[in-house]
RNA sequence: CCUGACCAGGAGACC
């Protein structure tokens, strides 16, 4: 069953629905019964890859099938209500699932914060924060990061690090996605050397840097036209064997082209293709832009043209 | 005894 749960998981992150319940069909000809690990992989990929309608379809029957929808469940739809922008629904349902305990879930409240977030009302998330605490629950690590993350986004880096400390002094310990939207904060305010600092102390924490915090630091150097800080980061990220990816291509192309450096952004553009990856409308929009703002025309149209041909399109 | 499911982080123009 366990086995079975794995490989069901599996091809439910990958979309593949169908191979998933090829994989259900098999189990039961061997009479076992999918349990609520099936299910709830199942409706969390349904939700994920946009299919809410099948994910509730698939609640509806569960219970007829003997499986009793749980709180991992009830939480993966009321997220999938929220993403799809149906909040309102997605509160009608939590209405109906107090049974499970879900008011009492931090993970109930990181989705209204994130939602919020996204939202650009930190207003709010922030009142939901302090709703969460005056209903004695504990924030946990998520909870904080995302009202961290809604705080930088709003460029609001004092309240991101209010609530950091306020976030030590609970004993919640930050971990890498933490320290990212932090330095995210920074790297807004074009602040790159105060980035480096907490970069810094996150590796001194015995934290390890991972591909997107590289990129976030690449980001924020590249915004400030540091591009010989830009690619030191580059550097140090393959040389702790990380891979770049099309994001971090794109952050550098972006960075060159900015600073006029056409040479070197083409030979990116030539090195990661030839890598084999998949540039996107994000990669060429950068290189565009720079040849419409010196008014080489030709070129801007040859970079489109290329654009095109590989297949991608304008947004 | 161990093993499977749920929430948070990175890129482009203009404004």
């Amino acid at each position: 069953n366990v086995s079975y749960g794995i490989l069901v998981h599996g091809y439910c992150c990958l979309g593949e629905f169908s191979k998933a319940y090829d994989l259900l069909e098999e189990m039961m000809q061997n009479s076992m019964h999918p349990d609520v690990f099936h299910y709830s992989s199942l409706i969390s990929g349904y939700c994920k890859f946009g299919f809410l309608k099948e994910a509730l379809k698939l609640y509806e029957t569960m219970g007829t099938n003997g499986v009793m929808p749980n709180l991992v469940i009830c939480i993966t739809l009321f997220d999938g209500f929220v993403k799809e922008g149906l909040v309102n629904e997605g509160f009608e349902f939590l209405d109906k699932q107090h049974a499970c305990g879900i008011m009492g879930s931090s993970f109930t409240y990181a989705i209204v914060i994130n939602c919020l977030c996204k939202e650009n009302k930190t207003k709010k998330a922030w009142e939901i924060f302090k709703l969460m605490e005056a209903r004695g629950l504990l924030p946990d690590i998520v909870v904080y990061s995302t009202l961290i993350n809604g705080f930088a986004k709003e460029y609001r880096i004092k309240e991101a690090f209010t609530l950091f400390g306020r976030m030590m002094k609970h004993g919640v310990v930050p971990n890498i996605i933490t320290y990212t939207n932090l330095i995210n904060s920074l790297c807004n305010y074009g602040r790159t050397h105060d980035a480096f600092h907490w970069f810094k102390e996150l590796t001194m924490q015995g934290l390890i840097p991972d591909k997107i915090l590289y990129t976030s630091m690449i980001s924020g150097f590249c915004r400030q036209r540091d591009m010989q800080m830009a690619w030191k980061f580059y550097q140090m990220m393959e040389e702790n064997g990380l891979l770049p990816d099309i994001v971090t291509w794109s952050c550098l192309i972006d960075g060159f082209c900015k600073s006029h450096k056409m040479d070197k952004a083409h030979f990116l553009e030539d090195k990661i293709t030839r890598m084999g990856f998949v540039p996107n409308v994000k990669t060429y929009t950068p290189l565009i832009i720079e040849y419409c703002n010196k008014g080489d025309w030709d070129q801007a149209m040859k970079m489109y043209g290329e654009m095109k041909k590989k297949g991608i399109s304008p947004d």
